[in-house]
DNA sequence: CTTGACCCTGAACCTTGATAAAGGGTCTAG
DNA sequence: CTAGACCCTTTATCAAGGTTCAGGGTCAAG
């Protein structure tokens, strides 16, 4: 294993993580970091973990996790037993949702597509295609 | 044509339209809607346009188009020349947007997927492949 | 006339994920 | 010892798109 690397200042592990100062302190408050040790000055004292635990966070962000969710992950990830199921399920449902929000914008796209593939691109607003559709009522009931 | 049907009220165009009252407010403070004649009461007055208005509103928002872009779309829609070009362009940057959009949400449900299906979903969370890649540090430099 | 539903304004508050400022203490190189 | 870099807390601010509240006034039915 490698050396402990005790005491690593909020700054360095900001450079280190790729995070601003800012924004690590915020996770704190947010319960995604665990508090710190303390110098006796009060500054905050890091280890390596800290910047692993930094990268675990930037990485389910990408994968479009809100941090409610990697809250979650987190407090999961020490779950010994049935940790694992929860996990996979907690990504299962990221899916479905991403899934479902990806049919929404395809969905969204057609509707744009086809008012752009009608417009002509001049003449006058009133028999644009596009503000037609958008003014048009709903059909008669 | 129809009666003129004058003098609904806030309440009654709310839900006509499918719209809080609130939002009818807040879309007049924002300027997406025109101020409404008064009661002598102070009351607001609105007509059928109004709730035209609001539906194309609520249209452009399901295509995507944020609050301020339908206020651009609303200003050229009633610019008899160049409207309907311009009107077309906010179209296309629009679809542009969302196609992005989409681009992105595919390449995080390629990552989502490629974890799950590794994942057995059960066992020890050191051995869980979507917690490991999570934190498993960057390639050495 | 009273009651209850409805309307008015202005301002505060909500969510998410930070970001910044104010005012002050600490640390380290020279 | 001092300058400058760094750290501390608390509080405020941002974008977007509203929602809710407090403290009133109005309208219509009975």
């Amino acid at each position: 294993m490698n050396t402990p690397t005790l005491s690593l200042t909020i700054g360095t592990v900001a450079k280190r993580a790729g995070v601003p100062i800012d924004t690590i302190r915020f996770y704190e408050r947010e319960g995604l970091l665990p508090e710190p040790l303390r110098r006796a000055s009060g500054y905050r004292s890091y280890n390596e973990t800290a910047i692993k635990q930094l990268r675990f966070i930037r990485r389910a962000k990408e994968l479009g996790f809100t941090l409610e969710e990697i809250r979650d992950l987190l407090a999961l990830s020490s779950d010994r037993r049935g940790g694992v199921k929860a996990i996979r399920k907690r990504a299962e449902q990221r899916l479905a949702g991403i899934e479902a929000r990806i049919a929404e914008l395809m969905r969204i796209r057609t509707g744009l597509q086809q008012l752009i593939e009608v417009c002509p691109g001049h003449g006058d607003p009133e028999h644009c295609p596009i503000l037609r559709a958008l003014a048009d009522e709903e059909p008669q009931a």
